[in-house]
DNA sequence: ATTGACGTTTACGTAAACGTCAACTTTGCG
DNA sequence: CGCAAAGTTGACGTTTACGTAAACGTCAAT
């Protein structure tokens, strides 16, 4: 008895319609299997779930689906062979590669923010001495953030 | 007399198509001066060479152009008022949150990669423990890289 | 004078990743 | 029984990020 999921539990979890994983189901990514009469309905596996969740992580780092999916394929997909294994390591090294690339991409960003953040203090601190009466810690008209989805660079 | 660049030469160094860094113009993101009769050509100035380097991490990063326009129109307008200056340092913490997020991401990524290359490392130099006579460092055939572009999660 | 390399604009085409109906069935509930 | 909630399969629409082709100007070299 290992836990299942409809469609819209998936869908809910993860923030995501319907319509989304069912498109995600042509492309190969998911595989779920039917049920009711006639097997109409969905029912998700644990293992789908996984890869639900692993093409998520792979679209917010900027992958496509297919590239995600070839990806998840790998990594669960048979090596027995020898030579598959040798094949795997490979993959895995140029894969992890670019993963280091990408922290590094981050990490400049990271950086910049930070120098930002700094000269921006710092000329907030200046700019508050130069008050007569010390301002009392900046009220501003709340931006009321926009609460949008994703954002980086 | 500052370094400018023509459209091709920015395409060559940073791999694209002229068409595409036209693309980027249109939304916004480079302003060239124009140069030659009738102001025909472009020419590029180091800020603009600047902005198409940013405007390329944040692609590699998986925004959309439009975002990376938002961000780094943030990043070089002009903070002159107290507010303005504590509503880009709201942005700032907001953009580190993420970006810290995204490393998180990452780092779970690299992470699985890691313990991938260690199992596979331990199956791989069992199996070579049950050929009789131990093979030499496995020369497999050349899997031939395919010379690919990008990839990770 | 023509060829080639480089540039331009205009405009239609396309792949990816869904959104958005429409037109049903099936199921649980008052 | 009626009806809303949740599921299904088409099928067409939309946005993003360019590709691609047409049709033309300019300048240096042959």
């Amino acid at each position: 008895m290992s836990t299942t999921y409809s469609i819209s539990d998936l869908a809910k979890e993860f923030d995501l319609t319907t319509r989304a994983i069912r498109f995600y189901e042509d492309l190969g990514l998911l595989q779920p299997e039917r049920t009711g009469p006639g097997g109409r309905n969905r029912v998700y596996s644990g293992r789908d779930r996984t890869r639900l969740k692993l093409t998520l992580r792979a679209k917010r780092l900027g992958l496509s689906l297919t590239e995600a999916k070839d990806i998840i394929e790998m990594y669960d997909s048979p090596r027995d062979t020898g030579a598959q294994l040798q094949k795997f390591l490979d993959v895995l090294a140029a894969h992890r590669k670019q993963v280091e690339e990408q922290m590094a991409d981050l990490q400049a960003n990271l950086d910049e923010i930070k120098v930002h953040q700094r000269e921006a203090k710092a000329l907030l601190a200046k700019s508050e001495l130069k008050i007569s009466k010390p301002v009392a810690k900046a009220p501003v008209t709340k931006p009321a953030a926009k609460a949008g989805g994703k954002k980086a660079a």
